[in-house]
DNA sequence: TCCGATTACTTTAAGCTTAAAGTAATTTCG
DNA sequence: CGAAATTACTTTAAGCTTAAAGTAATCGGA
């Protein structure tokens, strides 16, 4: 309805941007899901918790899990227990505070992540493919800046 | 910069900058979620039927929904029942093919959105503001590189 | 014309996700 | 010590999402 044309310079930059970041990663991350169906018939967010098990060898509590993987403690609660249902993590009470689970990878657990991961690291690697080196870093700073202008809290 | 990391490119820096594309895009829409919900008591699937509507005067089928906001056929049907229920969107069947369901927006909906929308633009402008114009253009120009490397679809 | 294939959409089953409420263990403080 | 507050987690209700199966309308031949 304006009749004024786009003298100004693009205000909807940033709204072309978000719109873009999004179709990317929500193309990446599709693929992604489908392929972890597919060839491994599991879902992201089991190998999400797999991978973060995979780098704490002494086991994560559910907080901690919850904190890292940047979901609802009650979200936590139903993966591990389809994780643990599959004999893929296991869980133990501290004796020092009973109220606290801690989760570890199961052997077979372990044995399925380092099955999955090479492979999804080559889906990664093949999806980013379209960058050198160079425009990979240039991305990977960007975003950190973005990030940091994304408000002061620990990442 | 770095001496060491010259000889050989590093392996995981795709891997690295996949996790920080989903980090920033992941934390972007999670606060977009919450303000949705807080400010305006919706959801962002609900909202982006919404824009795309907007969009369309004479309206959109089901399929062309599926097909813009790329989610399933069965996630569209659930999404415009409930936005139908609220009011916001009308349908009708074409005369021509009565397989095909027309989804509108309603006066009221076009209302909602039109109140939601420049409120909106802000969260994302206020979320990127970390970036320069210059900035936001190489990381936009980088994006459409990542999104070239993915296959030759139509975007 | 009629029947098999295709198209457009809906339903279903299963899983992911969250906020809010609930439970139980631990800590704090008078 | 003992009650109140806090912490760590679980449960619940609601919505989002998909793949697969189902329904109904249309199309394409023979």
């Amino acid at each position: 309805m304006s009749a004024a044309g786009q003298l100004r310079p693009d205000r909807k930059l940033e709204l072309r941007l978000w719109l873009r970041m999004l179709a990317c990663t929500g193309r990446i991350e599709r693929t992604i899901r489908s392929r972890l169906r597919e060839e491994f018939d599991t879902t992201l967010p089991r190998f999400d918790v797999l991978a973060q098990l995979d780098r704490a060898p002494e086991g994560l509590t559910m907080g901690a899990l919850s904190g890292r993987l940047m979901v609802s403690a009650g979200n936590v609660t139903g993966l591990v227990n389809r994780l643990a249902e599959e004999g893929l993590v296991a869980t133990s009470r501290l004796p020092e505070d009973r109220r606290t689970q801690v989760v570890r990878l199961t052997a077979e657990g372990k044995r399925a992540f380092d099955r999955m991961t090479p492979v999804h690291e080559g889906w990664i690697d093949e999806m980013l493919s379209g960058l050198n080196q160079g425009e990979a870093e240039s991305l990977y700073a960007l975003l950190g800046k973005v990030r940091s202008g994304l408000g002061e809290r620990a990442g």
